[in-house]
DNA sequence: TTTTTAGTTCTGCAAATACAGAACTAAGTA
DNA sequence: TACTTAGTTCTGTATTTGCAGAACTAAAAA
C-alpha cells in the first residue's frame, strides 16, 4: 500500500486536529489514514508501514478504536488477516454522544445549586440559567438530530 | 474560610467531572470550589487552604483559568490581595466555543474528500454527509443560541 | 515438523504532565 | 531598615502516557 506525499501531509494535519479532540497521536493518524486512503479496508501491517508506527502501537490503538466502535473489521475466507475499516457512517452517533457527555454534569450542577447559600442571588441565577441552558440544549439536540435524519433521507 | 464536608465531597465529584472535560485536577477543583463556596470572591490563600493545594499550583491553575476567561479578579482599595471570581455568566460563550471547535475540522475533512479516490462511493457519500451535518449543526447552533438568549431575556 | 504470518501481550523507556516546595520579587508595614 | 504579605517563578520529582521492541501465541503453509 502506497500513499502520496500530499495525503501524508493531510494525514498529519488531520492527526493534529483529532489529537485536539482527545485522541492519541497514533489513533489520530490512523483515523486520518482511513479518511484519505484509496482502500476502505486496511490491514494492520499496511497501517504500520504507511504510518511508520510499531506493530504494537497500531494494534493497541486499533483495539481502542474498536472498543469505541469508530472502527470495525471484516475477514475473508481462507485469509486470517483482519481488514479494518472506518465506521464513518456511525460518526453522527459519536457526535450525539459527545454532546450528551458535555451536559452530563448537569446533575452535579443541580446538586451544587441546592447546596449553595441562598444570598448570592446573581451567582445562583447564573448557575440556574446554566442548568436550564443545558436542559434546553439537550432537548433541542434530539430535535436537531431527528430533523437531520429526515432531511438526509429525503435527498 | 471554611467549608462543610458535604461541599468538600461535592467539589471532588465536580472535580472528577471537569477532569473529564479536559481540566487538570487542580483547575477542576478550583472551579468546583467557586460553584459551592458561600463567597463569590475568593483569595489565592483561601483556595490554597480549603483545597489543600500548594500555593504555586493554585497560582498556575488560576492563571490558566484567567487566560481562558473562566475566572476574573477584582481588587479593593488599600488591599493588594486579588479576589478571584468565577465568570459563570460567560459560561454559555464557552459552550458555543466548544461546539465551534468540534466542527472546526470541517475544512480538513473537505480537503480529505477532495483528495479521495472517486471510486469509493459509499465512503465518500458518508464523508460528504458528515461534512454536511457539520454545516447543519453549525448553522442550527447559531439559531439555538439566539433563540435561547431571547427566551432567557423574556422570563 | 519446521517456518511463516497475523496478531497479542509484556517490558522498559522517553517524554509529557501536574504538582510541591523553595527561592524570589515587589509592595506595603512595623 | 527589617518584616510581612501576596503573588510569581524556578527547580525537582512523582505520575502518567504513549510508544517501541521483543517475546509470545495461534494458525496455516512449506
Amino acid at each position: 500500500m502506497q500513499i502520496t506525499e500530499t495525503k501524508k501531509r493531510l494525514i498529519e494535519k488531520l492527526g493534529v486536529f483529532f489529537e485536539g479532540q482527545g485522541k492519541t497521536p497514533v489513533e489520530a493518524r490512523i483515523i486520518g489514514l482511513f479518511l484519505v486512503a484509496d482502500q476502505i479496508e486496511i490491514t494492520l501491517v499496511d497501517i504500520q508501514q504507511t504510518l511508520s508506527i510499531s506493530k504494537s502501537a497500531v494494534n493497541n490503538a486499533i483495539n481502542v478504536l474498536l472498543l469505541r466502535e469508530e472502527v470495525e473489521y471484516v475477514t475473508k475466507p481462507g485469509d486470517r488477516k483482519k481488514y479494518y475499516k472506518s465506521k464513518i457512517e456511525q460518526w453522527m452517533t459519536h457526535v450525539e454522544q459527545h454532546i450528551e457527555k458535555s451536559v452530563e454534569g448537569k446533575v452535579l450542577l443541580k446538586e451544587a445549586l441546592e447546596q449553595r447559600i441562598k444570598t448570592t442571588k446573581t451567582f445562583n441565577t447564573a448557575l440556574k440559567d446554566m442548568i436550564d441552558f443545558m436542559d434546553y440544549v439537550q432537548s433541542q439536540h434530539k430535535e436537531l438530530f431527528t430533523k437531520w435524519k429526515k432531511l438526509r433521507n429525503k435527498s
